[in-house]
DNA sequence: GCCGTTGCATAACTGGCGTTACCTATTATA
DNA sequence: TATAATAGGTAACGCCAGTTATGCAACGGC
C-alpha cells in the first residue's frame, strides 16, 4: 500500500560519498545531499536514522573503495604483492585526497592503519622475503609503513606531488635500504 | 577617558590557544573563548576584528610554540642539530597533538613542511655530514623528513604511541640506513 | 474504483555559530 | 567633582546545521 521509495540506501550513500569527495566531511550536510539527489531531506531520513548514520555509511563506502584500489594494484601484477599494497595506499591518497584523510588521518585510538587481519598475510610474506623472525618482520613492516604513510599523507595534503613512477622508485629504494639494515646486507 | 581594557590581545590569544589545544580548532568559538576568559564576547571583538583573526593569532602562536620545541631540543645538545630538528618535530606532535594537526596536517598547497628558510641551514649541514651534492642532499632530507613526518603524524593521530627514546633509536637507524643508501656504505 | 498506508515536499523548530545594537559602567581629564 | 569617551554585559539578529510536524500524493489489496 505505501508508495515506492524514490531512492535506495545505496544511491544515497553513493551521493554522500561523492559530496564528501568534493567538499570534505563538512560538505556533507542533509540539505546539500538532498540537493545532489534532487529531492528534499525527507527521503534521507526515511532510510537513515540520522546524518551520523549517513556518515557511517560513507566511511564504509570509502573503506570499500580503498580496498578496490588495493585489489586493483594487486591484480595488475605490475609490482610484487607487498609493494602493491603500499602503492595502492599511496594511489588512493593521490586520487582520493578527502577520503584518504577521512580514513587514515583522523584520531582512531587503537587500530593501526590498514588494521589487523591483513597483518596475518603480510607479516609471513615479509618473513618469507627477508628471512626475518616474526618480531623483526613486524618491526620491518611498521617502519616501512611509516614511510609509506608519510608519503601518502603528504600527497593527500598537497605537501608533495609525486607521480606514481617516482613513488615506485623511492619505495623500492626504501625497501632495499631497510632490508640491508635489518638483514645485514642480505641478498634477494 | 575610556575604561581600561580587561584583557590584552596576548591574553586572549593565549586562552584561544589553550582552547584549541584541548578541543581542536572546532572548539575555538567566540562564546567558549569568552567563558574561558570569564567575560562576554565583547572584549574579544574589541581587540580582534573577527574570529578569523583570532584563529590567525592562534596559528602564529602555535607556530611559535613549535619553534620553542625545536629550540629546546637544539639547545639541550642531547642530539646533533639535524637530528634534534626531527626530534623536536616529533615531540611537538606527541605533546601538542591538536596544534600539530593544525600546523602540519592541513592542506597547504605550495610550502613544504617546515618551509624554506630553514632549508638554507639544513641542506648545507647534510652536505657537510654526508659529502653529498646539493641535489642529493635535498633528496636525502626529503626522504628522511617523510619518515619523520610519518612518525609524527601517526603519533598525533594516536596510531602510534612511541616513547621519545624509541623514536631516537629508530631515527638514528633510519639516518644511517639512508646514508648507506645514498653514499654507498660511506662511514661517519 | 476505493481505501488505508506511508513516502514525499514544504516549512517549520531547535540550537549553535559569528556578529552587533543598546545600554551601563568606568576612567582620565578639565 | 562633572564630563566625555568608550570598554563591557546583555540580548538580540541572521545564518545554517539537524531534525520533524503537517498535509499531499502514490500505491497495492479489496
Amino acid at each position: 500500500m505505501p508508495p515506492k521509495f524514490k531512492f535506495t540506501r545505496d544511491e544515497i550513500t553513493s551521493a554522500a560519498l561523492d559530496l564528501t569527495r568534493k567538499a570534505g566531511p563538512d560538505g556533507l550536510t542533509a540539505r546539500a545531499l538532498a540537493e545532489a539527489l534532487g529531492c528534499s531531506v525527507k527521503p534521507i531520513f526515511g532510510l537513515f536514522k540520522s546524518m551520523e548514520e549517513v556518515q557511517g555509511a560513507v566511511l564504509s563506502a570509502a573503506r570499500e573503495l580503498y580496498l578496490s584500489f588495493l585489489a586493483e594494484d594487486m591484480a595488475a601484477g605490475k609490482y610484487p604483492p607487498y609493494k602493491a599494497s603500499g602503492m595502492g595506499y599511496i594511489r588512493f591518497a593521490r586520487e582520493e585526497k578527502e577520503l584518504f584523510k577521512l580514513l587514515f588521518m583522523c584520531d582512531r585510538k587503537g587500530e593501526p592503519p590498514e588494521a589487523g587481519k591483513e597483518m596475518d598475510v603480510i607479516i609471513p610474506l615479509i618473513m618469507k622475503n627477508t628471512g626475518l623472525s616474526r618480531e623483526k618482520a613486524e618491526r620491518f613492516h611498521l617502519e616501512l609503513w611509516i614511510f609509506v604513510h608519510g608519503i601518502a599523507s603528504m600527497i593527500a595534503t598537497s605537501y608533495l606531488d609525486w607521480e606514481m613512477e617516482t613513488v615506485s622508485g623511492v619505495l623500492t629504494d626504501a625497501y632495499m635500504g631497510l632490508k640491508a639494515r635489518f638483514c645485514g646486507e642480505a641478498g634477494e
